[in-house]
DNA sequence: GGCATCATGTAAATCGTTACATGATTGC
DNA sequence: GCAATCATGTAACGATTTACATGATGCC
C-alpha cells in the first residue's frame, strides 16, 4: 500500500480502532479476520509489525499484562490520538477519492471523534471532487468508447455506475447529517 | 499487490495492452498516466521491472530497434497469450469479487480475446459471487448496526450501495450481452 | 547551442504476503 | 493428558514507491 504521509492506512485503521477501547494484536486480527473490515489482512506479518511502528512512534503504549495473563494490551497515547485527529481531519483531494477506500474508513470512524458541526464539510469535498472525477470519466468516455468492444464499454459503464452511486450516497449522507439525532 | 498465482495483476495488465499491439515501455507508462487506467502507476520502477519479469518468464519478446531509434519494442508472444488467455477464464471466487478491480479488468479485455459465447458465464458468476457478499454485508449490517454512531452506519451503506450498484450493473450487461451486434 | 521531452533504467527503503515457530490456556 | 485455539512473533521474499541517473531527439 502507499505509505499515505507518515502512516499507512492499515496503521490509521489500528488508531481508529485504538481510540475505541484498548486492544491486544490478537483482538485486532480478529477484527480484521471476522469483520467487513477484512478489507485489511489479519496477517500476523502485517499487524504486528505496525504495531511495533505504531509504539515506536509513541502513538500507542503497551499495559503491563493484566494478572499474570500473556496478554499485551496496547492503547492510544496522546500523541497518537492527535495524529490521528489530523488524519480525520485531512482535505479530501482529487487523488484520494478514486479509490476512496480510506476516505471512508475516515469519515467512519468522525462520528466519535470529531465535533458533528465538522463532518458535513467532509461530505462536502468528498461530493466535489467526486463530482469533479466523474465529469472527467464522462469525458473520456463520451470521446473514446465508440471505437472500444462492448466488454470494455461496460466495464467503462461499472465505473461510471460507481461513481453515480457514491454522488448519491453523498446526497442522502448530507441530507441524514442535518436530522435531529432520533429518527427511526 | 497481491501476487495473485503467478503473475501480478499489472503484469496481466500488460499483457492485455500488448495482446491488441506491439509498445514500448515507455509507451505503456504514458497510458498508465494518461487514460483512466491510472489505477495502476505510471512509475518506472513499476513498469521497468515488471516487463523485464514478463520477457524472463517468456510472455513478451523484445524486438530489435526499428531505424535506429533508441525504443525497444516488446510484443506477445505464444505462451504469453496462452497464460493471458487463461487469466480471462479463471473462474470468479468469492474473495475476487470485493474489490473486483481485476475482475472488471478482465472482462474489459474478454470482448477481444474471448469468443462471445464465453462471456455470459463471467457475467453469471459475478452476479452470484456479488449476491452471496451482498447478503453476508446486510446481515452483517442487521446485526450490528444498531450499535453504531450515525458516521459507521452511512459508511456501511456506502458500501451496501455500490454492491447492489453492481448487481445492476450485472443484470444490463446480461442484458446487452444478448442483444444482436447493432444497437445505437 | 540550449532546453523540453522522449526513453530507459537503477537504488534504497518500505510494506505486505506466506509460511514457519513457539509457548500458554482451556475444554474434554 | 491431549487437542484446539489463544497469543505473539520472525524470516524470506516480492512488489511498489520515490528519487536519482543518463543519454538521445526535436525544436526554436
Amino acid at each position: 500500500m502507499t505509505p499515505m504521509l507518515g502512516a499507512t492506512t492499515l496503521e490509521y485503521a489500528l488508531l481508529g480502532l485504538f481510540h475505541q477501547k484498548p486492544h491486544s494484536g490478537y483482538e485486532l486480527r480478529r477484527v480484521f479476520a471476522e469483520t467487513p473490515l477484512k478489507y485489511f489482512s489479519d496477517s500476523p506479518g502485517a499487524i504486528y509489525p505496525a504495531l511495533r511502528r505504531l509504539v515506536a512512534r509513541g502513538w500507542i503504549i503497551a499495559s503491563a499484562p493484566e494478572g499474570g495473563r500473556r496478554r499485551r494490551e496496547l492503547r492510544l497515547s496522546g500523541p497518537g490520538r492527535e495524529a490521528f485527529i489530523d488524519w480525520l481531519r485531512r482535505p479530501v483531494t482529487r487523488d484520494d477519492v478514486d479509490p476512496d477506500t480510506a476516505l471512508l474508513l475516515r469519515f467512519a470512524f468522525m462520528g466519535q471523534a470529531l465535533p458533528a458541526a465538522e463532518i458535513p464539510k467532509f461530505i462536502e469535498d468528498y461530493s466535489r471532487e467526486m463530482r469533479a472525477q466523474l465529469k472527467a470519466l464522462q469525458g473520456y468516455y463520451d470521446e473514446n468508447a465508440a471505437t472500444w468492444p462492448l466488454t470494455g464499454r461496460l466495464a467503462f459503464e461499472h465505473g461510471l455506475a460507481l461513481h453515480e452511486t457514491k454522488l448519491a450516497w453523498a446526497r442522502g449522507a448530507a441530507r441524514a447529517l442535518k436530522q435531529p439525532k432520533a429518527q427511526p
